[in-house]
RNA sequence: GCGCCUGUAGCUCAGCCGGAUAGAGCAACGGACUUCUAAUCCGUAGGUCGCAGGUUCGAAUCCUGCCAGGCGUACCA
């Protein structure tokens, strides 16, 4: 609705310049927006303010010019006027608004879908935990995020593929394996030193147990090198296969598990040190080898290669991202921890230096998750190993509430996830608010089905009669959502159709609680009818997006 | 020290590519269920948008400085 009225006003501007009305031929997209106030119409428009230094004329004037040019061959627009400054205001006919709902059943699951992506190849990586632990709720909260803008990419005409980069080489791999076969020596009753930068938690016991239960005592007879690296291995596995099951039953699913190690199998990384050093960004200084990512706006030169002769993490990444461009990703983003974000210069450095541009890579930084029960924080600590697992907290409050939950802040936010609030069903806990909207429509779809009076076939008369204030509040709020669609996924803000959800879900309420859907007029009914339907396709298209089912019942 | 994030109603937070009189939920107070699900709705009250300057016709929004909190500042990952 927006759009059509954006060009309805620029046209009018170019008619207006044409005919002499307006001096400049300098024409800007105009702003559209939603006023606050009633008052103020249905949409509103500065252009005559941002417009008035380039014609040389006083925005009012430059406003009533535009206005004398405007054509509205729809007929859509019932009033417009000049107000304050220079806003033009424009007040739209009923059933410009009654045109929405068509589009929404018309497109069904793909209304708010558009081509903005223009099929761009795209990928997201996220979660990317290392193979040492179990997920914690952080990486719950880096998944909904991760995923949503994932699906909110695809939606718009992106070439999305999710993926997750495993963590499996390099020090904390070997940690990993000495834990577990320290556990493991305690087993056969061997007494042990277990050092605290070993990972402390029971998991690392159970695993020990498995192994036993496996191979029995073999490991013993092997040399510790090679005993710790078979037990790095055999852990890495199982731990990775208990994080691709949280993760299922979270709703993630990655179209690709990378892992760090292929890359040094392949020798990529080698690849890669060797032709920075061909073409002289990288040097030998005190035993390391650096890379000059200061070339490239870091604050400083980070090693690649220590002086132990080990590669970094850094080098590993340099040559994954590098990957990710080669296999043919236009636009890499990544989502990150935010206390990774000292991170985000070397990398973009290293981007920038393999040749690709700023904008074909985005780090989105997701805060930390302090977890809560009734308002008292609960301990966290992992070197102590006890911390509360993302598989947990799914047991504890379902899916659907942690994934909701997880999107009702900026992710640049810190979020305080209470596990009792998380657990409510009330107004509390938003997310059944909006689930509710779904479950009633079906319960009213029902009800109506089991009077036969459920006629819904398209009719425009009886689409005609919805001219409550709250119906036409609630077509609205349906209008809205393809931008809110589109502006999340260019902003890569996926609580914004959180909040839209909750808004579309009290519009909905309202309107419940002041009319009723069964009417005894049959064609009423049948526009009623076709107006809930369509809040409850996009009610469900949204929940669809955050991976938040749309019960049919509740 | 430097860098990034955050600071908006009692609480939790939206709004931040500048727009008209500052938004929601919770908590408080008062109302609405013989009706399509009360997991709901309606109403009242609640604000120096951290502070101080600047840019602008117009600033919560942009710029500068300061204050407070968090995070980062590795030859860790």
């Amino acid at each position: 609705m927006k759009q059509k009225l954006i060009e309805l006003i620029v046209s009018a501007a170019r008619r207006a310049c044409e005919k002499g009305s307006l001096i400049s031929s300098q024409i800007p997209e105009p702003a559209v927006e939603e006023p606050k106030l009633d008052a103020h119409g249905d949409f509103s428009t500065n252009i005559a303010m941002v417009m008035a230094s380039n014609q040389k004329m006083p925005p009012r004037k430059i406003a009533e010019a535009i206005l004398e040019h405007l054509n509205d061959p729809d007929g859509i627009i019932a009033e417009t006027e000049v107000a304050g400054p220079g806003f033009i205001n424009f007040f739209l006919e009923k059933s410009a608004w009654h045109t929405i709902l068509r589009d929404i059943h018309d497109a069904d699951d793909r209304y708010g879908s558009s081509d903005i992506g223009k099929g761009k190849k795209i990928q997201v990586e996220f979660v990317s935990s290392n193979p040492t632990g179990p997920l914690h709720i952080g990486h719950g909260r880096g998944g909904a995020v991760g995923d949503t803008v994932a699906n909110l990419l695809s939606l718009c005409g992106y070439d999305v593929q999710k993926e997750y980069y495993i963590n499996d080489s390099g020090r904390q791999i070997r940690t990993l394996g000495q834990s577990v076969f320290l556990r493991y020596e305690e087993l056969y009753g061997q007494q042990i030193e277990f050092p605290q930068e070993c990972y402390q938690g029971d998991y690392i016991r159970d695993i020990a147990r498995e192994l036993k239960n496996q191979k029995g005592a073999a490991l013993l007879d092997q040399s510790e090198e090679n005993a710790i690296m078979e037990c790095a291995w055999f852990a890495a596995e199982k731990i990775l296969a208990g994080m691709r099951q949280d993760l299922t039953s979270f709703g993630v699913e990655f179209d690709r598990w990378f892992s760090e190690q292929s890359l040094y199998d392949s020798g990529r990384v080698d690849v890669i040190l060797n032709a920075f050093r061909k073409r002289g960004i990288v040097y030998e200084k005190q035993g390391a080898l650096w890379f000059k990512t200061s070339d490239f706006g870091d604050e400083k030169d980070r090693v690649v290669v220590k002086k132990d002769g080990q590669t970094t993490y850094f080098a590993s990444d340099i040559a994954y991202h590098q990957d990710k461009y080669e296999r043919g990703f236009e636009r890499v983003i990544d989502v990150w921890g935010a206390d990774h974000h000292g991170y985000i210069p070397r990398m973009r450095a290293a981007i920038e230096a393999s040749g690709h541009k700023p904008e074909q890579f985005d780090v989105i930084l997701v805060q930390l998750v302090n977890l809560l029960r009734g308002g008292q924080p609960v301990a966290m600590s992992t070197r102590a190993g006890e911390f509360e697992t993302l598989r947990d907290v799914i047991n504890e409050v379902g899916r659907d509430a942690a994934r909701f939950i997880f999107l009702t802040r900026h992710h640049e936010s810190a979020l305080d996830f209470d596990l009792e609030l998380a657990k409510q069903k009330t107004n509390d806990n938003p997310v059944y608010y909006v689930q509710y909207v779904h479950a009633r429509i079906s319960s009213i779809v029902r009800k109506a089905e089991a009077r036969s009076q459920n006629n819904t076939s398209w009719d425009d008369k009886a689409i005609a009669l919805l001219v409550e204030p709250e119906e036409i509040d609630l077509i609205k709020a349906l209008a809205r959502y393809p931008e809110i669609i589109s502006s999340s996924a260019t902003t890569m803000e996926p609580h914004r159709i959180t909040f839209y959800l909750m808004n579309l879900a009290s519009a909905f309420h309202t309107y419940y609680n002041k009319h009723r859907v069964l009417n005894d007029d049959p064609r009423l009914r049948c526009g009623r009818l076709n107006l809930i339907l369509a809040v409850q396709k996009v009610i469900r298209n949204g929940l669809t997006l955050l991976g938040v089912s749309a019960p049919t019942k509740m």
